[in-house]
RNA sequence: GGUCCAGUGGUGUAGUGGUUAACAUGCCUCCCUGUCACGGAGGAGAUCGCGAGUUCGAUCCUCGUCUGGACCGCCA
């Protein structure tokens, strides 16, 4: 076999050369003693032209064979431009049949109408979709990027291992029975976070990983069982260094994948601000629709919604929604039906028409309120207002996903727009009242802004960490944070979260130990490389950007995994099954 | 763990308490020299996801179950 060319670089350039082509059949059009193939590989489709004299050798052919044709190029006489090859076709002067091929169980083509469960059943054939092909090239297109910038960078990219040891607080573990070692476990990583840090123990300053992450939670259309994390860390580099170092790597994935040239540095929004303004901390900033806070209008209010929360921590915020004043009783319980799957306890509802606030909730309300909503909410004539008030996490999060909800509703992104910010400032620990004890946010390794360590002791609630997440169009991209090298302070978080000195060194004994021999500062961060492509290629799901995913029940509906093992299997394991 | 949606020829859908289960596409046979979603004629192909119940009778109604999807919880 001895290509010439591939099929989709053919143009009216190389008419009157011949060439030999491989590929599949994606067309046969018979037209009696003229048959038409269109001949597909990875780079395209070409139209091929057999006359009589072929008609013996391509008697059988059908779709899915692989043939080699040997032909002469021609300036068609029928140009198809919708083909990037239409202003030309192959003579056919040989045809070798290199494969036959059973008929496909879905249609091999971009607009293929087989439902996902079994495309994924078929996936080899499903990825010979074009589309499939452009994602996936697309797709390695970044990590090259990516891998090029870094390597340009000095980063020098160390595997980690797949089997390794399980580390509590977090996701939950995949585990992996151990066959020497009978009733002990190893857990795949949920990310490299404990080896990256101790190859800056070890000095190499810049390390990053193309790293394969594992974790057994259940799955969403953006988030899967296994995927792939582009690991990075650096030594003594501050988080403003680190971030424009990564904010650079994107710009130049931005540019060289989709010719987009994005503007640097990005914008940083505090934390506290992304939650206040857009009620997430992962905000898709193309469009405004912002929460606006009118906690105060209604600080003496008689109104039980609004009195009968606790001071000390309480929102009350408005979305205003233009133009939607005419919204059917049927689309108001269905926004607060939204409203409550996010954790609201209600809706409160008002519209602004003839320059009135129409709506239930208004009698509890003083002319002064009233006077005072107009003003702050900037109401327009046919505003529909949507209240929620609540502790300010509740408040700011339900309002977030109402205002995510319009923005499908009403279509108002571009979806070539690509927003990209960092979110910056995270609190260091969260409060979990059912368990009574902090857990830290981004993980227990995280560093402390410097000036709230003494908050650590008074106020732990109110400590800022050194972490960032970067933001693309309502996504998390990825995260990280500047980590604890200091090993005195690196107690006391484990203190504050609540550890005892014996469970710190069962867990942590080995990482910690060795933090005491020259720990340089540093910090890092890790882009989900699935969820990058899945937005770049404009996919609706990850399972669109990785070759043989899982449904959502974690199952790979290819190879039938998981799957029941060998009662042997399970004996060299030391595994009995429980009676269900 | 929970809520919601779907399951009918190979594929994608329609439909009905009693049908010869419909349509498109794909597949097979024949015709066709300019098609490119080729066209024309004919044909094969479905225990209506599985189990139980209601009924004289269930693909249809009820319950359960399995599978797929979206979401909430979960995802340091």
């Amino acid at each position: 076999m001895e290509r010439t060319h591939n099929n989709g670089e053919l143009r009216l350039s190389n008419v009157n050369t011949n060439v030999t082509l491989i590929g599949w059949v994606a067309k046969r059009r018979n037209l009696g003693s003229l048959v038409f193939i269109d001949l597909r590989d990875r780079t395209g489709i070409v139209q091929i032209v057999c006359d009589e004299t072929l008609s013996q050798q391509i008697k059988d052919v059908r779709n899915e064979y692989i043939l080699e044709v040997t032909g002469t190029v021609n300036e068609r006489k029928d140009k198809n431009d919708k083909l990037l090859t239409g202003e030309i076709e192959v003579k056919a002067l040989k045809i070798n049949i290199i494969n036959k091929a059973e008929t496909t169980p879905i249609i091999i083509a971009d607009d293929t109408d087989a439902l996902e469960d079994t495309r994924l059943k078929y996936r080899y054939l499903d990825l010979r979709r074009p589309i499939m092909q452009q994602k996936l090239f697309e797709r390695a297109h970044i990590t090259r990027v990516m891998r090029r910038y870094l390597e340009d960078n000095g980063f020098i990219e160390v595997e980690t291992p797949i089997l390794t040891a399980s580390t509590p607080e977090g996701a939950r573990d995949f585990l992996v029975p151990s066959r020497v070692h009978p009733g002990s476990f190893y857990a795949l990583p949920q990310s490299p976070q404990l080896f990256k840090q101790l190859l800056m123990v070890a000095g190499f300053e810049r390390y990053y990983q193309v790293a394969r992450c594992f974790r057994d939670e259940d799955l969403r259309a953006d988030r899967q069982t296994d995927f792939t994390q582009v690991d990075i860390e650096t030594s003594f580099l501050s988080e403003e260094q680190i971030q424009d170092l990564m904010e650079k790597m994107l710009a130049k994935v931005m540019k060289e994948v989709k010719g987009i040239d994005i503007k640097l540095p990005f914008i940083k929004l505090p934390y506290h601000e992304a939650m206040n303004r857009y009620g997430s901390d992962k905000p898709d900033i193309r469009f405004a629709l912002e929460l606006i806070d009118i906690t105060d209008i209604f600080s003496d209010s008689s109104f039980a919604v609004f009195s009968s929360l606790d001071n000390s921590d309480k929102a009350i915020k408005a979305l205003v929604i233009p133009n939607k004043a005419q919204a059917t009783r049927k689309e108001v319980d269905h926004y607060t039906e939204y409203a409550k799957k996010y954790g609201a306890k209600g809706l409160v509802v008002l519209k602004y028409v003839n320059a009135q606030i129409e709506g239930s909730a208004v009698k509890f309300f003083t002319e002064n309120q009233i006077e005072k909503l107009i003003k702050e909410l900037k109401l327009k004539e046919n505003d529909l207002i949507l209240i929620v008030a609540d502790k300010w996490e509740n408040t700011c999060t339900v309002l977030g996903s109402l205002r995510n909800y319009f923005k499908e509703e009403l279509q108002l992104c571009d979806p070539n727009e690509f927003a990209f910010l960092w979110v910056v400032d995270f609190p260091l620990l969260e409060f979990d009242a059912s368990d009574n004890r902090y857990y830290a946010k981004h993980h227990p390794f995280t560093r402390p802004k410097a000036e709230d360590i003494a908050l650590l002791d008074s106020d732990p609630s109110k400590v800022k960490a050194c972490a960032y997440d970067m933001v693309l169009n309502g996504f998390e991209l990825g995260g990280g944070s500047l980590r604890i090298y200091d090993q005195t302070l690196q107690a006391k978080m484990f203190k504050v979260l609540g550890f005892t000195e014996e469970q710190i060194k069962q867990r942590f004994g080995w990482f910690i130990e060795a933090f005491q021999y020259g720990t340089p500062p540093h910090g890092g961060v890790a882009f989900g490389l699935d969820r990058i492509a899945m937005i770049l290629t404009h996919s609706d799901s990850l399972r669109d950007v990785i070759a043989f995913p899982k449904t959502a029940s974690a199952s790979c509906l290819l190879t039938n995994a998981p799957s029941i093992v060998d009662v042997k299997q399970l004996d060299e394991l030391a595994i009995a099954l429980k009676n269900k």
